[in-house]
DNA sequence: CTGAAAGCGCTAACAT
DNA sequence: ATGTTAGCGCTTTCAG
């Protein structure tokens, strides 16, 4: 029945084709007692009005799903007792494998939880204090990417609306733009620090936009910010990029499909789905060892939305 | 262990305090082969990025929690094979229950699947020809609702955006929207039809905005459909309200936390959570007999984005 | 290469 | 009110 090595073809097929004729189905709950694995991996992640997450998780489900695993998904909205309880779900219902990203990666509780959590673990760009594969994404070199592509443009004024959010992404990303301003030998000015990335941004944008010597340029997270930020430019009638300039900070169809359409620092997802599932899958058949850390970089997709600073 | 009738306080106690410093976790692949129920709920819903279904899961998956089953989603991004390939994962896994919105209702294979399939099947706003309990959309009474609306503020020229998919809501908005212009004494006119609810439409919004004798008032599609009208508005210098009428058919952070904020046809969603789990449980339970067929209303939100027409 | 037997961890049914 | 027993449907192991 299941593919076993040396069975005869003919008995093989005889199998398979009484299970058909007598609509057999094999029984998951039997199977994952007899076995003691579920065949089931749990996503938890913060948000998933995210895109880049609901993304992730239909390529990993599709992917994982070739390999005979069902993905199960779990969103918090950051909410800590959600988070909480979703690992312990998790547990109970003996998961093959998770992959985690969090809203809070420095909970005492959950860090217990994770510790102590009976199946491989896969964290996604937090830095959660445990000994775990992990891939973390280089918002540095992100940075410096969309910071150096507007200065070259003669840009030296740039707004960045990023959310203040307490995990890895929302604090290196300030760090990183910070960071990558000096290094463009150009300083920091006036920012836009939503309280979560699903944050409207119009008041503050439109304030900060409303000064004399305004900014020629944003960086946006690519969230329900970015929607706010083109809703606050349009009421002032900026028009992009004419009068200002715009990277968003993560791609998604808003983005591509936008008029103009809006450059965007991109991660190379399907490389981003590889390495989880390559990790995971060796995870469970104990194939790996060592703990992996991997980095994945960001890309700059160029498109209508910058321009030579008019300033 | 279980919270079961009749055992003495004393006894329970100990045992879950013997359990708690055993570290015991129980194991719902033993439970589900013993007792015959997952515990487990399915949905299937056509799109993730549609936000009514994100915030659908979310609730449901709070709501069901409450009664101890995990909810589980898939999204088939509309491709037949993998809602197919879903519905059958789902009997494999044994789900206690499904609750299913997928994008294609009349495949005789997908009929197929669930005419045979082993649990309660809740069918949301699809015409699919089987026995279950179902919820649909009154998309009559709402396009009554939107196109009287805008009629008594003197609009007679109302350019209606919605996609043409081939389920129950795409299929019936359009005739509703035309019964509905009738009933208020007007003439559809020109419309836009995206292929999907994710399809931009700004070159068809733009087309259809810039003739000379324009509509001077649009009900969109809130999904992917309404950002482009909004970027299509901006491009060809229309104000909301003041220039042209908006009303966004199902509601959305976007058309919340727009400025100013859209008036849309929105779904009381907690009745709808409330309607499914408590259809969903009690079949579960064997409670219900005769299938339970329901019509849930929208309400219009209004907000600031009609006005009376400027025509 | 194939058939038979044991048992995964629970819960339902029954005996006490 | 509590203790005991059988067996859910598979996979693993071992014997043929």
């Amino acid at each position: 029945m299941n593919e076993a090595p040396g069975v005869m073809e003919q008995t093989r097929e005889a199998v398979q084709r009484a299970a058909r004729e007598l609509g057999y189905q094999p029984n998951a709950a039997a199977r994952a007692l007899r076995s003691r694995s579920s065949r089931l991996i749990g996503c938890l992640f913060s948000d998933l009005e995210n895109p880049l997450y609901t993304r992730l998780f239909n390529s990993l489900q599709d992917r994982l799903a070739d390999e005979g695993f069902v993905t199960l998904i779990t969103a918090s909205a950051g909410k800590l007792d959600r988070e909480k309880q979703a690992i312990s779900i998790f547990a109970e219902r003996g998961m093959d494998a998770i992959v985690i990203a969090p809203g809070h990666q420095q909970d005492p509780e959950i860090v217990q939880l994770l510790e102590k959590f009976p199946a491989p673990i896969f964290v996604l760009d937090r830095d959660i204090p445990i000994q775990a594969d992990r891939l973390v994404f280089d918002h540095f070199a992100a940075m410096d990417l969309a910071v150096g592509h507007l200065a070259k443009l003669g840009h030296r004024s740039i707004l960045p609306v990023f959310s203040h959010q307490n995990t890895r992404p929302g604090l290196m990303r300030h760090a990183a733009f910070d960071a990558a301003m000096r290094g463009a030998g150009l300083t920091p000015g006036a920012r836009v620090e939503p309280e979560t990335p699903n944050t409207p941004v119009f008041r503050e944008v439109q304030a900060a936009l409303s000064c004399d010597d305004r900014p020629t340029a944003m960086i946006v997270q690519g969230t329900h910010v970015l929607p706010s930020t083109l809703n606050a430019l349009a009421n002032l009638r900026l028009r992009v990029p004419e009068d200002i300039s715009l990277i968003a900070v993560g791609d998604s169809a808003l983005a591509e499909e936008h008029v103009p359409p809006i450059t965007a620092l991109r991660l190379d997802r399907s490389a981003l789905v590889e390495e989880i599932t390559a990790r995971v899958l060796a995870r469970i058949r104990g194939q790996a060892t060592e703990v992996s850390e991997k980095v994945l970089g960001y890309q700059l997709m160029e498109r209508a939305s910058c321009r030579r600073s008019i300033a």
